[in-house]
RNA sequence: GGUGAGGUGGAUGAGUGGCUGAAAUCAGUAGUUUGCUAAACUGCCGUACGGGUUAAACUGUACCGCGGGUUCGAAUCCCGCCCUCACCGCCA
């Protein structure tokens, strides 16, 4: 077994102070962590040689008692074996120490998040995040506008009693047009993202313990993922898990990237200790519907893809009619995958607040090294993919803007596009 | 859940203890030939981690689903597990 560490270990050996000044952008405390890996590293290539010499002795005196036997020397074969039968030994003790060194290197290896991009803000917490961008109309609502989750009620779109006496509380439980609204948002979403070229999947809503650590679920947010134990499965907590998981373990050609793959599945989450006054209705549940879209590209090309994504979300939110603003995600702030990311956030009038929707992250090669996902470069090549990844979009919190700014005496407006999927024009 | 068959390189697929890192075919690639297209012929063509080199060459080790075991030596024998396929049972 290699060491998979995210980082590239040669960039380490060769240039650890640039990964110590990468890391402490992304607020990493520890970068002693990167010399005890140097140090850990350098002594399991030492036993590593040291286990291959003496391999290399056995395998030479096995061919040596195998063509002795061949020619009928019994006692040469049988004076050969006598030799050798230290070696076994001293291979049983390198192999013990060295694997010893190779779990102590895979435990701190896996500690280091990826190194943040060199567009990425210095910052501690999400008020460093830098805002690129604002668009939309901010809509006038009357004095007194009601919060979504009156909304809710007055049209009796969700019943959050009844979903908590189901399953708990942050179990929404749609009916009538409620349902139907998320319906008709998972539909054009995925119809928006397959005319852009993206093809659909739909996936499974569990996952293996691989699959969770090669997109850097674990062990980073080991409790963030609803578990089930007699199975050893993890309930997905977006479909990037299942859908990048597609691409494991896998050789790719230069003409098969990229690859645009969109999904659309509910996600779960444990959220755990995130109580409070800041998570009402529908800004923050355990379950939730998502659709997301996913790309697999070249390395050179995986910046300007992100800027493809990111504009895509953004038409996106303009075709809502929403008002949005995209943040650039500062080093603390960012996932421990991503090299970079854009967060969308819509405004939600009535609670006079802004909701993320979306996520837009490339991951650089952090992640198609956990998933050895690989291609033949023009050179012809081995050489690790970029992933990308965003939603597009999730719903709750679509859902929420949408009926507060759009509330009218009559109803809730529906923008534009969403009238066919919605079969009206009005929520009243 | 039961029974049976099977998991080998990018793909198909041979291989039941040493000369097999692995036949053959296809795909790929470099070249030769042919007036283009097509075809034919020849060479090359797995991955990872080391050593070595300016870079190569060269070289060590590991890998034939995963993990153990037997043996001087395992793709090949033994044990456990996972997965796939077929049939049966159960079931939306």
């Amino acid at each position: 077994m290699g060491i998979c560490a995210m980082i590239d270990i040669k960039l380490i050996r060769e240039n650890a102070d640039f990964v110590k000044e990468r890391l402490s952008h992304k607020q990493f405390k520890t970068p002693e962590t990167v010399d005890q890996i140097l140090q850990i590293d350098e002594q399991r290539r030492k036993l590593q040689q040291a286990l291959d010499v003496v391999l290399n002795e056995s395998n030479v005196a096995a061919k040596s008692i195998g063509s002795l036997m061949r020619e009928g020397n019994t006692d040469g074969a049988e004076a050969l074996k006598m030799a050798v039968a230290g070696l076994k030994q001293q291979e049983k003790q390198i192999k013990e120490q060295l694997a010893a060194a190779e779990t102590q290197q895979q435990a701190l290896a896996i500690q280091l998040p990826n190194l943040p991009h060199a567009l990425v803000p210095a910052g501690a917490s999400a008020q460093q995040n830098e805002e690129v961008k604002q668009g939309g109309r901010m809509p006038a609502l009357p004095q007194g506008a009601a919060p979504h989750w009156e909304l809710i009620k007055t049209y009796d779109l969700i019943d959050f009693e009844t979903g908590a006496k189901i399953a708990g509380s942050g179990f929404p439980l749609y009916k009538g047009k409620g349902a139907k609204l998320q319906r008709a948002l998972v539909s054009y979403f995925l119809d928006y993202n397959i005319a852009a070229g993206y093809t659909e999947y739909s996936p499974p809503y569990m996952i293996n313990a691989d699959s969770a650590f090669a997109t850097g679920q674990l062990p980073d947010k080991e409790g963030q993922m609803y578990h089930m134990e007699a199975d050893s499965l993890y309930m997905i907590p977006t479909a990037e898990v299942p859908v990048t998981n597609v691409y494991r373990d896998v050789m790719l050609k230069a003409e098969d990237l990229p690859i645009r793959m969109t999904a659309y599945s509910p996600c779960f989450r444990r959220e755990a200790g995130s109580f409070g006054a800041q998570v009402r209705g529908l800004n923050r549940v355990h379950q939730f519907e998502k659709v997301e879209i996913i790309e697999l590209v070249e390395p050179q090309h995986s910046m300007q893809t992100l800027d493809a994504m990111v504009a895509h979300v953004e038409q996106l939110l303009q075709n809502l009619e929403l008002p949005y603003r995209i943040l650039r995600l500062c080093g603390g702030d960012m996932g421990f995958a991503s090299a970079i990311t854009y967060d969308f956030e819509v405004f939600s009038a009535a609670q006079e607040r802004w909701l993320e929707v979306s996520s837009v992250s490339n991951f650089e090669s952090f992640q198609a090294n956990r998933l050895k996902c690989r291609y033949k470069n023009a050179e012809g090549k081995t050489q690790l993919v970029h992933t990308l990844n965003g939603s597009s979009l999730a719903l709750p919190r679509i859902v929420a803007a949408l009926l507060e700014n759009n509330q009218t005496p009559s109803g809730i407006a529906l923008p534009q596009v969403l009238h066919s999927y919605f079969g009206s024009g009005v929520i009243s």
